[in-house]
RNA sequence: GGACUCGUAGCACAGUCCGGAUAGUGCGGGCGGCUUCGGACCGCCAGGUCGAGGGAUCGAAGCCCUCCGAGUCCUCCA
């Protein structure tokens, strides 16, 4: 049970005094506590309709409101307000007991969004020739993030890392370990994953530039790696296992788990481009080009929207992948004007696809198979989000990645092409969230075009690259069988909210809450960043989008930070880069954290045992780190400095962890067990309700942060709820009153704060420890 | 040349999807608070033409248009 009933209640009754459908009132917790603990804006959309001031709609709405409202519900009263809002005032003997029973609750939290809908995630997905940064260290959090919101909501989450095992990067360690020389051991002290990036790579990369006679090595061994059977792609195997191995382990240092792991070798030998390429033909939607710039390739015609495409394959979250500016702003000028000469051919843009058939023009194609045959690294993207989607047979047997359990999604596996004794098992998903950089946001439209045209048919050749475009989502229901379509009340399945009220703050609540087509069924696809101006009519359809790209805006680093690595940015961020050695290493960060943590907490606790105290500071860094990535939008850079993001005071997870903290102590200190009655009525100081209020919100914030698969949202709880503990704590005295039946009251509601906080933090991968 | 994203206090960000009540929070600056459950905390003060201009609206930080600034993307490279 949770805050939401009192919103509900009285949308309800207001639906019935106003009975116009037409007349879309929200009805929010209110902004201030002199505006009572919700307030409706019904008075300013019905001023239009009456000819009347808000403020005298809003007088008689709340009359009319307080007259027949019946007892025994959630409201107190009704009170309009001269700003024109009607503002309502919970009966709080009531929500108290109501929202603190619930929050004790399994359940506590949890909206049935998903029904059991199977979503699969991938991220990570690092070229396993180098350690993790604090840039894949933002993917890795996002990803983890919203695949534990969504599991929250009801979703059931397979998780995925892809591991390009045969790039150009891990060809390029390979050059540096076997024509230049580098061991084959990293110096004590040093990861072997740390050694690849931070000295065979770079150095290799930088060797380059000196000697012209390593391109052909360069060349030769990335082929080779492709060939399955060569002793190249035996050792690229070995040393790309290695790296992923320490890759793994920052990882699950930091909470991060997965379900299976992808190699792209395997998905390269599996055949799994060969069925997709003849998929594409079949369906037309690419074409063979039999003259212009691009005569004997295959391509996808590229229209406006696809022609914005990333460039070639993903880079696989490394953002060093390419050429990347590393100083931004500095050398990119001759990346530029490479292209102005093929730009303005004048063909006009939108309907492009058809029409430029032999053209010599084709400047917007994306080229699939080169004219040699070969298939570009962007063809590699297309069978993994047709295999992810489930749209192939499977080619793979998967068998455990190691013993290890991991908390939350148990075994870990990888897939095999060895069939012998190894299991069959599906990691599908009806919808998938791909995490990957904004930059690659071109791409991943494309991926996603065509994932729709394998669901849904060849017919639609003018949609192909943006949203909403495709009108004839009618036939196909949601082919994927994706449980949103039936508009039905997504939290009718819950256990938590038995009224027919739909959660989208739309306003079917009195009528039949079946019309509105389903269209917050949860996950939604819009959130590519890209302007989706969604629908303008209600039957939307936006929702049919099964492929859903996750973007994120990239980690620089500050102009302080970037000097610290040598680097000089003239007072600018600077752009992480792995081939040149600009990054800041994940295991590094959160070493720094730990010392910190660890001196911070034996400051104050001089005789805790040293395993206790490592096990906070872990927490505490863990924490830091995880806040830091997630606590502002996805669209926002995050510019990483190594003193000022590493704070632990303010708007930080410790500030979380610390009230968790203090609220256990509390817990502590009680020593005793609560009596089976509490008297909620006590509860009657401002800042007591304000924290039940918070505490019966924390199933608002899940909703919010699926629809939106923002993980800022559910840190934001956190932080909210933290915020309103420490208010309480101040205001507040809970042991020793003289009151015993107060104290009762107060010691359940810190308890009840107590088991919410450490679910909400759960949510983030964060944890809560009694003492820090 | 085309496309996407961002622009709110000295700094870093909420709020913008879905328009309404004195635009919030943290850091930094100034002042104050532990004989009382933990000061990784709390309170007070200073600090804002919500990038600029226009439009629709009774009403705009939010919606529409134009511009400015910043960042990113647009290879038969991977």
């Amino acid at each position: 049970m949770s805050f939401r009933l009192l919103l509900d209640e009285i949308r309800k009754g207001l639906d019935a005094l106003v009975a116009n459908p037409d007349v879309e009132f929200s009805v929010v917790p209110a902004a201030r506590p002199e505006f009572g603990d919700a307030s409706s804006n019904v008075a300013f959309l019905l001023a239009g309709v009456l000819k009347k001031s808000p403020r005298e709609i809003a007088t008689t709405i709340s009359a009319r409101y307080n007259a027949e409202k019946r007892s025994g519900g959630l409201v107190s009263y009704s009170k309009p307000h001269p700003s024109g809002y009607v503002n309502f005032f919970a009966d709080w003997d009531s929500l108290s007991g109501v929202i603190l029973d619930g929050a004790r609750l399994e359940t506590a939290g949890s909206v049935n969004m998903g029904d059991g809908t199977i979503i699969t995630v991938e991220h990570t997905s690092v070229n396993p020739n180098k350690a993790l940064h604090i840039g894949h260290i933002r993917n890795i959090v996002i990803g983890d993030t919203i695949s534990r919101i969504l599991r929250k909501a009801g979703y059931r989450v397979n998780v995925l890392n892809y591991v390009d095992d045969s790039g150009l990067q891990v060809a390029d360690i390979i050059v540096g370990f076997w024509h230049l020389g580098f061991g084959m051991e990293p110096p004590p002290g040093k990861k072997f994953a740390q050694y690849c990036g931070d000295d065979v790579y770079v150095n290799t990369v930088k060797r380059y530039e000196s000697d012209g006679s390593l391109e052909g090595i360069r060349k030769e061994t990335l082929q080779e790696i492709e060939d399955a059977g060569s002793e190249t792609a035996r050792f690229a195997d070995v040393i790309t296992r290695r790296v992923l191995a320490d890759q793994l382990e920052t990882c699950w240092n930091l909470s991060v788990y997965y379900d299976c792991l992808n190699f792209e070798s395997q998905i390269i030998h599996s055949g799994l481009w060969g069925a997709v390429f003849e998929k594409l033909k079949d369906a037309e939607v690419i074409e063979l080009r039999t003259g212009g710039r691009n005569k004997g390739c295959w391509v996808i015609p590229g229209g406006d929207d696809i022609g914005a495409a990333g460039r070639g394959r993903r880079k696989n979250n490394d953002g060093s992948g390419g050429d990347n500016v590393d100083c931004s702003g500095n050398d990119n000028s001759d990346n530029n004007n490479s292209n102005s000469n093929n730009s303005d051919d004048g063909s006009g843009n939108d309907d492009a696809s058809g029409n430029d058939d032999d053209n010599d023009d084709n400047n917007n194609d994306k080229v699939l198979v080169r004219s040699n045959g070969t298939a570009t690294y962007i063809a590699k993207d297309i069978p993994y989000a047709a295999w992810k989607l489930g749209l192939l047979d499977d080619p793979f047997s998967y068998v455990a990645y190691s013993d290890r359990e991991q908390p939350g999604t148990g075994v870990l596996w990888q897939t095999t092409l060895k069939h012998d004794g190894a299991k069959t098992i599906s990691f599908a998903g009806t919808r998938v969230i791909t995490v990957v950089d904004y930059r690659q946001s071109g791409l991943q439209k494309i991926v996603a075009g065509l994932m729709r045209r394998f669901r849904f048919g060849l017919h639609d050749g003018d949609d192909s690259g943006d949203d909403n475009g495709d009108g004839d989502d009618s036939g196909d229901g949601d082919g994927g069988g994706d449980g949103d379509g039936g508009g039905s009340n997504d939290y009718s399945g819950s256990n938590d909210y038995s009224g027919s009220n739909d959660y989208s703050g739309s306003n079917d609540g009195g009528n039949d809450g079946g019309n509105d087509g389903g269209n917050d069924g949860g996950v939604n696809s819009g959130v590519e960043g890209g302007g989706n101006n969604n629908n303008d009519t209600d039957s939307n359809n936006n929702n049919d989008d099964a492929y859903i790209h996750l973007g994120y805006e990239s980690v620089t680093l500050s102009p302080e930070t970037a000097a610290a690595l040598g680097m000089d940015t003239e007072g600018r961020q600077a752009h992480m880069s792995g081939r040149r050695g600009i990054y800041v290493d994940a295991d590094s960060v959160y070493e720094i954290l730990r010392k910190k943590t660890t001196s911070e907490t034996q400051k104050r606790h001089p005789d805790m045992k040293k395993q206790k105290v490592e096990s906070i500071s872990h927490a505490l860094s863990v924490g830091a780190i995880r806040y830091e990535m997630i606590r502002q939008d996805l669209d926002k850079i995050i510019t990483f400095d190594l003193t000022r993001s590493l704070s632990l005071e303010g708007d930080t997870a410790s500030y979380i962890q610390y009230a968790g903290a203090r609220a256990s102590r509390i817990l502590e200190k009680a020593k005793r067990q609560l009596p089976s009655h509490i008297d909620y009525r006590l509860l009657t100081e401002p800042s007591e309700r304000n924290l039940i209020r918070l505490i019966g919100s924390f199933d608002t914030y899940v909703h919010d942060a699926v629809t939106n698969l923002s993980p800022k949202v559910a840190a934001r709880y956190c932080h909210d709820l933290a915020v309103g503990f420490n208010i309480f704590y101040e205001k507040n005295r809970v042991l020793g009153l003289e009151d015993h039946n107060l104290e009762d009251a107060r010691l359940y509601l810190v308890s009840m704060f107590r088991l919410t906080i450490e679910r909400a933090l759960g949510l983030i991968g964060i944890e809560a420890p009694a003492t820090m």
